[in-house]
DNA sequence: ACAATGTTGACTAAGTTAGTCGTGAATTGT
DNA sequence: ACAATTCACGACTAACTTAGTCAACATTGT
């Protein structure tokens, strides 16, 4: 039930491009310093992301990665499911979410419950976008640098 | 985030327990016929809920398992812990998920979204017994046994 | 041309999952 | 006492996943 480390990291990247791409590029090598993630593994959560169209990248000197959408308009389950593939607790809930039809197929003596947590977590993902993360990330640094400066 | 085959067969196991062993022990082998789990595989799946305090054993001929609780006195959530060990979605949210103070010592962007789905999928496993399942399954049998003698 | 950057795929080491197997220990029936 | 039956436990393993590294290549700005 752990969320891996490419989910993680994938999110704090996209962060990173939310809070320091506006109108620029943002390099990898940049994103892997201030998000603490190896360069080279960053490499690969980038491709995935680029093929999912959540972000463009530009090749050669000055290029670097910017975002597609606006971040208000990326959502949270989009990217984790695209990072970490499906999340579903159970085999027999995987397929499309949304087809009820299809999710109650399964009779399981489990199915119900995690078929109830499956949607509910779906739901509070789909619920945060990445500028609520952004927004978040920003107030935490602030706090952090208020409680030294006093 | 998906439930590994312990925690499915070891739930499975239980709720064979539940239905079955109301006076009298169940074999391992009619678990493993009933539930289809490798046999040797459930083994260990025993010993965990041994250790846990959830089953009682016997050896000998006529041997088996006993539920050392009633049924609608164990929670899912426990036994889930128990099997597979914390369901924490990140490594900051392990540790005693009742402490507030524990939980909010983390600053990550995303942590608040993963706490709220760590603690609501805690709570929704803790509200649901093995009664509960137990019932569920023999009504899936009942039903399925009727669709056929229609 | 060439240096800076991103792109891709092959490779790897460590850990987890999902088991199997063999030996031993307890219990029962004879 | 002894054999049969059943659980108990730990060693072992094959396949898969995770979390990377690395090298070769493609593109772009100067």
């Amino acid at each position: 039930m752990r969320l891996s480390t490419k989910g993680d990291y994938g999110v704090r990247a996209l962060i990173d491009l939310a809070l320091y791409g506006d109108g620029r590029l943002v390099q990898r090598s940049e994103i892997a310093a201030r998000q603490q993630i190896p360069e080279s593994y960053l490499d690969h959560l980038l491709a995935q992301l680029r093929r999912d169209g959540f972000i463009r990248s530009t090749r050669g000197p000055s290029g670097g990665h910017q975002l597609v959408r606006d971040p208000g308009d990326i959502c949270l389950l989009h990217v984790i499911e695209s990072l970490e593939g499906s999340i579903a607790p159970l085999q027999c809930l995987e397929g499309d979410p949304d087809d009820a039809e299809e999710l109650g197929r399964c009779h399981c003596a489990q199915h119900w419950v995690w078929q109830d947590i499956y949607v509910d977590t779906r739901r509070k993902l789909g619920d945060v976008s990445l500028a609520d993360l952004a927004a978040r990330s920003q107030r935490d640094v602030r706090s952090t640098a208020s409680n030294y400066s006093i």
